[in-house]
DNA sequence: CTGTGTGAATCAGTTCACAGCA
DNA sequence: TGCTGTGAACTGATTCACACAG
């Protein structure tokens, strides 16, 4: 059950967050560790950790548990962390400044080489410690630096046509932050995050799972799995 | 097939989704639309966007389409929005301010009543229309706007006694951006938004999909589903 | 005769239960 | 004895195919 067979998404995403809690377990100086001690530090169920853990092949000690620092390096080696990821990253309004600034990417094998940003008065500033360029260097850069993921801040109306752009210049992988679904060549790698959705879905649920004092009296509870 | 027994959640995250084209659709006057027409704005198979309607009960017309502005209201009416929703944020580094500067809250419901930050250098600036206020004053705002939802963007070493804070003060819904599994008490819902992950899945997927020159020759293009 | 609504089939992901190794 | 590794059962979601209404 090497990686051979294709490792499920769903798994994917979370041994990017066992990779996280196991870098801060080796840091603090822990040794080993049981499924159940890690899965509640990640917060999901032992069997589906050791279940995903399995994709990696036995590694882990029977009676014992695994061992942090080897655990680490496996999953970091799965999840090709061990050479860094070169990004662009568009659109430098609040988002993209965030986004910018944020340590939890450097850390992870992830860096910036560039910011681009198609308002005159954003062009030559510094975020971070990059300037931020105009639209027309984006073609050079991306071929320069060989940038294989692009970020989308933009506003939507124009994150297709920058999708296009990245796309064109070589980006095998695009993040958009953008609310509109993009259209990119097969091959090339698109990922959605929707900040309004994710309240939506919250309101929902909360909705669904019977406020008080509300216009539905009718639910029950459903009971189950709120994480 | 009305909501009683309950909408699947993948479907509600789509269902606000619709919920967005559909009013930009209104906006530019257009009335009817076709299942295959709105699930290539949405980025989804129309035959997926039928079965996710039909938890609504029936609202298109045979041989014709759906009405865009009926349609637009039911789905409103299922997610919930035609009451707003008040938000609390803590954390107002780049990432918060930037929650609290998007618009794309404002538009579907959601307005934010309360900023806090623990940094005094942050107390009483001015972010958007709200002024930062001390996390001392959490708990009197959350009770006094019966604040529902809460977002936490503050660093990770914080974010779990936030979340104690909130909900002790009576939020029911968790939106946390902090790279920490939070555990919250039942009854209140927990969703998590891990950039780095995403970034680590668009790289791992991009990996196993070959990329031209590189060490792992054996992919044989998967060509299957890629958004 | 077009496009919705939906059962049936497929597929993916999760949970359970336990065999097997330290 | 304790905890890993994993087949098997189950649950949930997606896709397909087609009956049926306008």
């Amino acid at each position: 059950m090497q990686s051979r067979p294709r490792i499920p998404e769903a798994t994917v995403a979370r041994l990017a967050v066992y990779l996280r809690v196991l870098t801060g377990l080796v840091d603090s100086g822990r040794g080993t560790i049981s499924s159940g001690e890690l899965a509640a530090a990640a917060g999901v169920n032992p069997a589906g950790l050791r279940k995903d853990l399995s994709h990696l092949g036995p590694c882990g000690t029977r009676g014992v548990g695994y061992e942090v620092s080897t655990l680490r390096d496996r999953i970091a080696a799965v999840l090709g962390m061990e050479t860094a990821h070169a990004c662009v990253l568009v659109g430098i309004g609040n988002l993209g400044s965030a986004l910018a600034g944020y340590g939890g990417f450097g850390n992870r094998g992830f860096e910036f080489v560039g910011l681009f940003d198609a308002s005159p008065a954003r062009v030559g500033q510094r975020v971070g410690d990059l300037l931020v360029r105009p639209m027309e260097e984006l073609d050079a850069v991306v071929t320069g630096t060989r940038a294989t993921i692009g970020v989308i801040a933009t506003p939507a109306e124009v994150a297709q046509p920058v999708c296009d752009r990245l796309t064109a210049a070589g980006v095998r992988s695009i993040l958009n932050f953008a609310p509109v679904a993009l259209s990119a060549p097969a091959g090339v790698g698109v990922r959605q995050v929707d900040l309004s959705v994710e309240l939506q879905v919250l309101a929902f649920l909360d909705k669904q799972r019977g406020v008080p004092g509300q216009t539905t009296p009718a639910a029950l509870a459903p009971a189950g799995g709120m994480a």
